[in-house]
DNA sequence: ACTGTTGGTCAACGCTTGTTGGCAACATAG
DNA sequence: CTATGTTGCCAACAAGCGTTGACCAACAGT
């Protein structure tokens, strides 16, 4: 029994169907990404999928497990946190394509929904907290910042209006950034 | 033959799926939302939705058909339509599913990415156009715009972030009229 | 009263989907 | 060398899908 945790025979096939899971979804969603199609795309029989993540639910769950790398962004000075929040997640979304699939999903279906819910609670908030100054308004203020980031996000990545997509990373910074700042530090309007 | 355009016996039943469709396009996605779910909400046979819409292509199309009534807008003094373009767009996207419908399958399938893009090129430009100051960074400008429009849309009504949700009108207004004004009208950054 | 058109139902088609269980090849432990 | 667990393929299943065509009922025009 190869039983040894790291190293298993098959740890080539299951990181194969990772990745043919998630270009799959990040190109066609949850429900036109089959599983017989990432089997394909993985060069290998549509039950194996089965096998090593139960069904199509636990695959997603596993091919989005995200982090987002935030608290990397506490320590900055407060005044220009705006911008290096804009290159920080344009960072992430040309990286991989776990984001532009999280968001195809999350628009599809309940379960994908709930999942950006998650990283949005565990993650974007707890930062947020570090960030803002008046802490009854953190939920709010977070909230207003991924509508934003998701926002171009959307546009630029999944919908891909030519004009977002034509952005330049810095047009994108210098517009964005002001507005995240705003977000996040200015006073109560 | 009742030929006559306005006041067909079976115009009951065209609205009637209509709306049945964009309800569950709304709620559950090109893909989920079948034929079959749309019929029985509309009370009539799947049949009925071929015959009149000829596919589900064609039923989507009829279904969010969408007027975004901005022509209005521009006639609007230059320095407030950041909040007036929000105030609109909120009583667009609390009036009916339509919208909501658009984003879902937008994000789900390309043909409905190409619905926006549709939408954006000839319902958002031409207003931007008469607004923005410098005719060569319109399209910018307007993704811009679109970006967060179409981010709040995506994290309130199709996400349903909680604190996205809890926005009340006021806020949102008092937050994203700012931004939007400053992606409209202010000097290049 | 007859006839053609329209509104609507029913049952079925071909297809794709997620999912399952059986079976062969192989590697490793004893 | 044998026994055991792992990896992989194959064929099949039931369910649900969009879509089609035959058929009936009600109506309108003459």
């Amino acid at each position: 029994m190869t039983d040894n945790p790291r190293g298993r025979r098959s740890d080539a096939t299951r990181t194969a169907i990772l990745e043919a899971a998630r270009e799959r979804f990040a190109a066609d969603g949850y429900d036109r990404a089959t599983i017989r199609a990432i089997a394909r795309d993985a060069d290998i029989d549509p039950s194996m999928v089965m096998r090593y993540y139960g069904n199509k639910e636990g695959l997603f769950a596993a091919a989005v497990a995200v982090d987002l790398g935030l608290p990397g962004l506490s320590g900055l000075p407060r005044d220009t946190v705006g911008p290096a929040v804009a290159e920080h997640f344009l960072d992430l979304w040309e990286g991989n394509e776990v984001l532009t699939a999280l968001v195809r999903v999350g628009a599809a279906s309940q379960a994908g929904a709930e999942r950006i819910q998650g990283i949005f609670r565990e993650q974007l908030l707890p930062v947020a907290r570090r960030i803002c100054p008046d802490p009854e308004q953190v939920p709010a203020r977070a909230a207003l910042v991924a509508s934003q980031l998701l926002g171009l996000a959307l546009t630029r990545y999944v919908l891909r209006i030519p004009p977002a997509v034509d952005l330049t990373r810095e047009e994108i910074v210098a517009w964005l950034g002001p507005t995240l700042q705003r977000y996040l530090t200015a006073p109560n309007p």
